[in-house]
DNA sequence: CACAATTCCTACTTTTTGGTAACTATGCCA
DNA sequence: TGGCATAGTTACCAAAAAGTAGGAATTGTG
């Protein structure tokens, strides 16, 4: 019982929409994956995502760093210049999202209500 | 400009993230999944997952039902019987969250904090 | 000297989400 | 008669998430 009860509790499920459900971590991580370089800016972030704050724009980005599913590279410049990428870890994660986005492009017109 | 906007707002990933990407709508779809018959009643899915409040239970599965992901077939007796499965389009879902599932069980461990 | 550029942070407020507990209806069973 | 069971709903409250607006830091440019 407490077996069913742990195993439940850890259930990859929970901790992956706990983690990355939020409003804007897939978004993110959507753009890093599809951008030219691999890599982009504070500012060209945000200008890719005009309705996203800047301040739920940094809160995710430090989250996303903190799971290590992006990478921030900071240099000493004025004035600054901060660049972010995905890490391994984090393209690994890239196929379960695009199974998502694949999903939402062929059945999304199922499901909205109006 | 216009165009860049649209497309977007319409992106499939905020789709998702904004329609199941709350607490609980998910792991409601992966119980069903997984259940032996493939249907549950009210009470069997809230035994599965005690920590869902009876009302959260119920306007999850009443958001999914409105998304048609989810069946509900109720059967005029007393004390009342409700039913509830995948659609054929919940059904589709399941890949993909399926895939998700399969990123936590392999990366988890790299994402965790403490 | 004022201002611009970039990447944030902070205080404050509003909105959304979720939890608790009580209530409904109905018929069966003791 | 008085619970019990099922599948909810509702009112109320607390907590979390998110939006707004402003500031800080630095240094080169006009």
């Amino acid at each position: 019982m407490a077996d069913i009860k742990a195993q439940y509790f850890a259930c990859p499920i929970r901790q992956v929409v706990s983690r990355f459900g939020d409003k804007w971590s897939m978004l993110v991580l959507y753009m890093l994956h599809t951008s030219d370089t691999d890599i982009l800016r504070f500012n060209e972030i945000h200008r890719l995502m005009t309705d996203c704050s800047q301040k739920m724009l940094s809160q995710t980005l430090k989250n996303l760093e903190q799971s290590h599913l992006v990478h921030r590279e900071v240099y000493p410049e004025v004035p600054p210049r901060v660049e972010y990428s995905l890490t391994d870890t984090g393209k690994s994660l890239m196929p379960a999202i695009e199974a998502l986005i694949t999903w939402g492009k062929e059945h999304f017109k199922e499901v909205v209500t109006d």
